[in-house]
RNA sequence: UCCGGAGUAGCUCAGCUGGUAGAGCAGGCGGCUGUUAACCGCCGGGUCGGGGGUUCGAGUCCCUCCUCCGGAGCCA
């Protein structure tokens, strides 16, 4: 194929000559010089031809090419302030390398159903680029955060026994002769085991729900990160996270810029964020709920509105530690100043975007553990090698899990987490 | 699963107390030397979600099913 420029490189090419391949995002015209907007991936670019410098087979070539077909165009690349981006290409040849018909998506309003089910396509409007731009950024900010920390990466297993935070909630698919198998809601428990071989290990994949949940915050399809710490209490972990979560937005406050301008994102309360975290125990929030006029008690779990209620009195995240006993997994650390409760946290993301992090400090005394899962009526048998972690050199350690798509959702301003995945697996969406 | 809302042109929608459909955009044709979702003129385009009922007559009223959207619970 010919040498090709990106349309990033372009502006250290001015004066020279150079061939760019796309698609047409847009075409412009009037009766002697026309415009076309080409999208490569790493940026747009805005050609222009004048009719009387070329030949009426070029002229219009160019000037009809639908939206959506893709072209190589070769030209001098000038500076001009006109253009969006600085860089503009003066047109003197065009190939049409594939052909598109009556492309769907048109620059038009279209309905969220009309959208979805042409994913596909949609993933190349601007607004879902800049997305998938900074989904990458939170990715890369996650693995570059621990590789700097000296985590350890261990991939757990997607397919696993009946084991994890709750039943009901799982996928299931058929197991040779072992019966069923189920997709991972968390790698948490494997992560236990491989902390006491490493230190300090995370995992980063996907994770499957089958709640029936219709709402802005669920996928049954998701990505998390959960990491998990040998020697780190509960304030240790609180500790980890908040910095956790400033790198991320940090990163991508520095790195793409461009992209939460493209999506009309007011960084302002992205800047805010930065250690400390507000810090609020479940009973000062159940106390706080209250003088606001909810009609909570004591005991009951947090739900969405109760946490937008907290997170808004604060203007960066904040956590809620130490939640009752009965409304959190098994696996968490009782408190030792008060056993009602356990030594967990959430932390809420601010302007109504919720719990994006989940964590605690696991029990890891053997006994309380075991009467713990005895007294839920767990299978034990199944649990038998996470007991075993507490029989053999048993050791203080907490990990917490935090959601992908629900961060990257806040970090772009977007009131549904769906459009935060290339290809989102919901209640009703299977396809494409 | 529960509560609420919506299915009419390729898309987004309008269509009142029943009288067999309409606007913008997209598409096609033409015009316009610097456009930024360009603009101006003309043109084609519909089993009104499926089924049943009431009526002389149903997009409109009634029943039922389906699909989708928003919210709740669960959670990341």
């Amino acid at each position: 194929m010919l040498p090709q420029t990106y349309v990033a490189d372009l502006p250290e090419r001015i004066g020279t000559e150079a061939t760019v391949r796309g698609w047409v995002v847009t075409t412009r015209s009037s009766g002697k010089i026309a415009f076309m907007v080409l999208r490569d991936g790493t940026g747009y670019l805005q050609c222009v031809l004048g009719k009387q410098e070329t030949d009426p087979e070029t002229w219009e070539r160019f000037r009809r090419a639908p939206q959506e077909t893709a072209v190589a165009v070769t030209g001098m690349v000038r500076e001009d302030a006109r253009s969006p981006g600085g860089a503009e290409l003066s047109v003197s040849a065009v190939e049409i390398l594939g052909e598109a018909v009556d492309f769907p998506i048109t620059p038009k309003e279209h309905g969220t159903a009309f959208l979805f089910e042409h994913r596909h396509l949609w993933l190349r409007s601007r607004r879902q680029v800049a997305i998938m731009q900074i989904r990458h950024e939170v990715v890369q900010a996650i693995r570059d955060f621990f590789y700097e920390r000296h985590f350890v990466l261990v991939d757990t297993p997607i397919l696993t026994g009946s084991i994890g935070e709750s039943a009901g909630t799982l996928f299931e698919t058929p197991y040779f002769d072992l019966g069923t198998a189920y997709l991972a809601q968390t790698g948490q428990l494997y992560l236990e085991a491989a902390a006491a071989a490493l230190g300090r290990v995370y995992c980063f994949g996907p994770t499957f729900r089958a709640e029936k949940s219709k709402t802005r915050r669920h996928l049954t399809e998701f990505w998390m990160v959960e990491p998990e710490m040998a020697w780190y209490d509960s304030d240790d972990n609180m500790r980890l996270q908040e910095e956790f979560v400033s790198y991320i937005v940090g990163r991508c406050l520095e790195r793409r810029a461009q992209d939460l301008l493209e999506l009309e994102r007011d960084t302002a309360p992205l800047e805010r964020v930065a250690p400390p975290f507000h810090r609020l125990s479940y009973t000062e929030a159940i106390r706080m709920l209250q003088s606001l006029g909810s009609g909570i008690e004591w005991g009951a779990d947090l739900g969405a509105d109760e946490e937008t209620t907290l997170a808004s009195q604060y203007d960066r995240p904040v956590f809620v530690y130490d939640y009752p006993k009965a409304v959190r997994a098994f696996y968490m650390k009782e408190n030792p100043a008060d056993p009602r409760t356990v030594r967990n946290n959430d932390c809420l993301a601010p302007e109504g975007y919720g719990e994006i992090i989940g964590g605690s400090q696991r029990e890891d005394d053997h006994d309380k553990l075991r009467a713990r899962i005895r007294e839920l009526g767990l299978p034990e048998e199944n649990y038998a090698w996470y007991l075993d972690l507490r029989k053999f050199g048993t050791f203080v350690h907490s990990g917490f899990g935090l959601g992908v798509e629900r961060t990257v959702a806040w970090i772009c301003g977007m009131p549904h987490i769906r459009e935060a995945i290339a290809f989102p697996r919901m209640m009703t969406k299977l396809y494409p």
